[in-house]
DNA sequence: TTTAATGCAAACATTTTGCACCCTG
DNA sequence: CAGGGTGCAAAATGTTTGCATTAAA
């Protein structure tokens, strides 16, 4: 569990960069958020409830770090904002996104990642990343 | 080709909404753009350089209309503004996006939407639409 | 002690909204 | 001619940036 702020902080030295307080808070809560998928704001609100005193341009600037690095994603779940997560083992997931409660599942599949694969080599696209998200209803909501 | 512009008077007519000119002028825009999805900002330069005295808001009304008539799907292409294309019989289909130089290409696969019919199914997750953006680097920009 | 990182506030970009006036039906 | 639609300007969001100050290394 600590193994990522120590990724984290081999990437910073790596860079000659600063493992300071604030960075390590904000990648913590990606890491540990319970809803999986914050947003810049529910990040800073979340630090400052804690009682710790980051602003919220600070929480912009280390998620773009943190994006740069490779430690965390940036995820669009259609709404007029980004939301972050921790990029763990499982890359290149999709989202389900239900339009009544909000709602975010995360699913993965290897035939998609195949699929994908196969669409970028029919078209010469060298591909980097995809993002995947499905809107619709979630069992509760259908009840 | 009128097709969708009998659909949009259809529409509006069915709802008691007007037909104006302003809204052809936008949903005409958006159907026989060149570069297949244009942002509203795009939209709305386009108009005025045509000569047609139409505001950024109606464009931004306008849009939000269409794309719950259906007329519109809103896409996002991963940077910070909407980009809107028509709803074609081609629906589901996704992106593929260059990081180099930004080219946009479509792709439909009926295998996508076999795959995320079941990844539905198994989740329990009624199925509205889907949306898939794949990044990477272009044939062109790879030369 | 050096230099990167932070906080604050102002600046930006995109999108939304209130209101008086205009046009379609 | 009634009611929805439009333009304009102001406001609301989300995100970025300049600068003086703070704190890692």
């Amino acid at each position: 569990m600590m193994t990522e702020l120590e990724d984290l902080r081999e990437y910073l030295h790596a860079r000659k960069l600063k493992a300071t307080r604030t960075r390590r808070l904000i990648f913590q809560e990606i890491i540990t958020s319970s809803d999986g998928h914050p947003n810049a704001s529910e990040i800073h609100e979340r630090l400052t409830r804690k009682g710790e005193k980051v602003s919220l341009a600070s929480v912009y600037r280390t998620l773009a770090l943190l994006v740069k690095s490779g430690l965390v994603s940036q995820v669009d779940l259609g709404e007029d904002h980004s939301h972050y997560e921790p990029e763990g083992a499982k890359a290149g997931h999709g989202h389900l996104i239900c339009l009544s409660c909000g709602a975010v599942t995360e699913f993965s599949d290897t035939q998609i990642h195949r699929l994908i694969g196969r669409i970028g080599k029919d078209h010469a696209f060298k591909l980097d990343k995809f993002s995947i998200q499905v809107f619709g209803y979630c069992g509760k909501c259908l009840r």
